[in-house]
DNA sequence: TCCTTAGTGAGAATGATTCTCAGATGCACG
DNA sequence: CGTGCATCTGAGAATCATTCTCACTAAGGA
């Protein structure tokens, strides 16, 4: 479906890939991405694949969340019942992610980490390397429907 | 090894596990976890208990972990190679953790959370409910080892 | 168009973690 | 100092996410 022109601008499968091959089933794959929206495990975008291009396995699958995590388009988000959630990742910016745990909806953050951190952590004798920072909690949508609930 | 009478203020086996019941087996691997000193693996506690209480089974190992985790004594610091890194977690107040990636030795560091970002996200809607930071590093001592071999 | 090489699908393999279950043991209570 | 019972334990099977293998296909530069 939406096999329309789409404009420069917005995100196409290559992109999402980096420099690799483009094949039919990565195309697929990226469309699902997009398609899902929020953050994902590798067994829901296979599901999601799987339901407008049948046959694609789910190695292919992992293949590709591992070259689009390469490439920097996709980025590890928590993780759901043991399995890694994924979100597309905005720009290439140094940024983190705030996950909604209702529905899996991501936005981007900035970084919190700043130079007074990073100066007590090398005053204790340690130069850092990298740095995960992740933020989880409810959209408005989401905490609208928990406050329903009660 | 250093078996001279600690104070009070060091942690003991009770403390790690909560209000849950004490056992050997318990008792063995609090210890190992402090004689780690660092970041671990399961498997690489269950050998550390293994070698001075011989027969104590990988389930238990991981059920105390649980427990530990769960009593907020041992927090998760990353992965490494697919298994969970878990390290002893300071004082009661909040905190992130800082680890080498060189030999696994963990400090605490202050949570740089602050109520701007919290605001900045409530102002795309969402509310903060939990977040994630985790430092990655060379601790002073495998900086230089790594320096030198250059 | 041809060739090289990366990508693919199926299913087996791997490996961390959890589950099951019968038996052992802390520990609260008397 | 028993006793009772809920919790903990060990062994190994089971689960399940992820990776690997291998023969085959197809992208895309020359």
């Amino acid at each position: 479906m939406s096999e329309h022109h789409h404009p420069v601008s917005a995100p196409c499968a290559g992109d999402l890939f980096g420099g690799s091959r483009l094949s039919a089933a990565r195309r697929a794959i990226a469309e699902a991405v997009r398609s899902l929206g929020g953050a994902f495990t590798a067994e829901e975008l296979h599901a999601a694949v799987s339901a407008t291009h049948a046959g694609i396995g789910v190695a292919t699958v992992y293949r590709a969340v591992a070259a689009m995590s390469a490439a920097g388009a996709l980025a590890p988000v928590g993780s759901r019942d043991g399995s890694t959630l994924y979100a597309l990742c905005a720009g290439g910016d140094h940024h983190h992610h705030l996950v909604c745990t209702g529905c899996g909806t991501v936005v981007g953050i900035e970084c919190p980490v700043d130079g007074s951190l990073l100066s007590s952590a090398k005053s204790a004798g340690y130069t850092v390397t990298a740095h995960e920072v992740t933020l989880y909690g409810l959209c408005a949508a989401c905490a609208a429907c928990a406050a329903e609930r009660d």
